[in-house]
DNA sequence: GATGAATGAGCCTTCATTCAT
DNA sequence: AATGAATGAAGGCTCATTCAT
């Protein structure tokens, strides 16, 4: 009966997104509802439908810009620090934070509860998010290696172990809800121990 | 009219917990429905609410089966490998098995997924799963520093370690949908490859 | 919350139908709802659900029932008049009574409605009615041509004639609604008009 | 910002009510949507709603449009044949053709499955339509019949009984979708076979 | 103990209609 | 005049749960 289109389209369609990450955050695909999101929206349902013809269409559009964040996430940071060590710690850095803050990790399990019945979902999120961050890792070791920082390796594989040093004990208990937010001084700790171990066996021998 | 206790109480019980948990891990907790594991099971709905009574109560129950299957799986493995790296191939290729295979990585995802509201079932899963996997872990370890085998360590961190170096990439991989299951000759790359990084880091200093 | 299973599900399923056929020939198919067919009956719309699985189903098994109905109506009448006028008048007035009345009228507009986009319901209703009635009254004819009291013809093209001599003008305007439901008297002429045009034509030749 | 009122008010109106006439031959009115009528115009729903205030008066509006169509379509037709047969002929030929064809049978259907809620609409049809087909029949009866071609009768009953004859069958079958589009020469066949009986019983005597 | 009919809340979606721009 | 975003009431359907038999 009244209508108010106060503001523009776009950002409407960005603050029902903003709502609707919220809500899938919270409940899972599933049991998130629509009436929940309008409501929170302020709008009615047949506005929701306005800007998202489904309840999986709008999924996939909360989806498609996580991936886009991710994404720059991962390419933004060029870490210009002079030598592996630090440059490590740097990224290192972000990656934990990323996978175990509230947000970061509800995200990944929300994608992740529902890559089971959409592949194409799971697949371009692991593509935006861990597949690209392993990337930029593995690009700083290559180069560290041509700088004879590091001894000659496969710069795919010691990407990943490194990560996997640093990222698993955090990242699993944190899924599991079995651990709280770690602070940002438990985060450098477990950064630095993968470092460690890291150079020990991929550093210049000696 | 005709009733029919032919199968004694557990084994129905078990029955309608095998169902559950294969409905769950198929559609997940809220997508999954009482009628449909009522009717798998091939009895009334009114027999299922019978043996549990109510949706949460039957979830509860499945956990409460997968830890304990879990726990079970972790304890029972007491590898009598001669040195440390067969102990460490040995126990890797079964965490790494047990996180990638169809079954326990839905499994995985499942109980994660409900771990935000539920807390006390991630909880429960972590301490059987991956934390009392990494206790094992840490243990061999410990045995193989006093051994000589490794240099003095945390062992507990060091079990986090070797963990992280094989489970990473493929368990990231797998959780997203991004990948198919490994083949035994996969896991096993990735675990040797592991070990290697870690005894470089780990072993005794040359 | 509080349940009253009265009466057997039989009954309850014919009462459903009951109110379907009614609501539906207000209605018509799509303006009928399943929320007032619920309400209506008595029940639950969750009730209403359990005996058919969809509102098409539920419509499907009225058109059922109905086809049924003509048909044992179809059948059921057999003629034991003396000569052909008599049977004619007999046929006749059942067949044009079952046309421009309020419940066979309304009933073959709804399904006639619904015959375009579902050819099957269209044609079954065919069969069981219509094309049933004619099949009958070419009996007749085909009896009577034997016994003298006919010129020979084709039965079934002169049934169809028969009919449409008697059916035409009035289920045109009950069809349209722009008549009211003609009075027995009405009946009784208008197939009398019929019959005389029928026997001018295909009666024996002076 | 660029308004386009390109065409004129009344051509937009027509364009409006072929659109609607589609989408309500293809649906019938409570299938129908205005939103698919607006889309498939090309226009938008406001604009819509500026030429037909609702839903009901856009169908009246497609109704009375028909109507006066079917009114010319009547008229129109003046057969300067020189005898009864090829009048009757003629004119048959036309109203069998209307009733049977894919465009005047959905027509049909349509307005006459709203004709229980809302009799004007049924009646309006009626007399623009069936009731006016056979005025005009009566009128070449009644010229016939003053030229001694036809034995004295009641004019309007004996084009009830012309328009029975060649009607029925094939009207009664297409509206259950029985039977498909007949050809001109089918049409032609059934005509011709209703003139010999027409003759028969009302043409002059031997 | 097993059954299955009954329930009502709630879900996703569609629709006719309005009104500011 | 034309637009199109906004709305709220319904609509079809599903579901966890209860309880008389």
């Amino acid at each position: 009966m009244d209508v108010k289109p106060r503001v523009d389209r776009d950002s409407r369609r960005e603050a029902i997104l903003d709502v609707a990450a919220e809500v899938f955050m919270e409940s899972g695909y599933s049991a998130a509802s629509m009436s929940t999101i309008a409501a929170r929206v302020g709008g009615s349902k047949g506005t929701l439908y306005n800007y998202f013809g489904s309840k999986e269409e709008l999924f996939a559009a909360y989806v498609d810009r996580q991936c886009l964040w991710q994404e720059e996430l991962m390419d933004e940071q060029v870490s210009q620090a002079s030598d592996v060590r630090a440059a490590l710690a740097s990224v290192g850095r972000i990656l934990l934070t990323m996978v175990v803050s509230g947000f970061g990790l509800r995200n990944f399990v929300l994608i992740v509860s529902e890559a089971g019945r959409a592949p194409e979902i799971g697949r371009a999120f692991y593509e935006s998010g861990p597949r690209r961050g392993a990337a930029r890792v593995a690009q700083y070791i290559a180069r560290a290696t041509l700088a004879g920082e590091l001894r000659p390796c496969d710069a795919d594989q010691a990407s990943h172990h490194f990560i996997g040093l640093f990222q698993n004990r955090l990242f699993k208990a944190r899924l599991c809800n079995a651990a709280p937010e770690p602070t940002e001084a438990e985060i450098d700790a477990e950064v630095a121990a993968a470092i460690e171990v890291f150079m020990a066996a991929y550093g210049p021998r000696a």
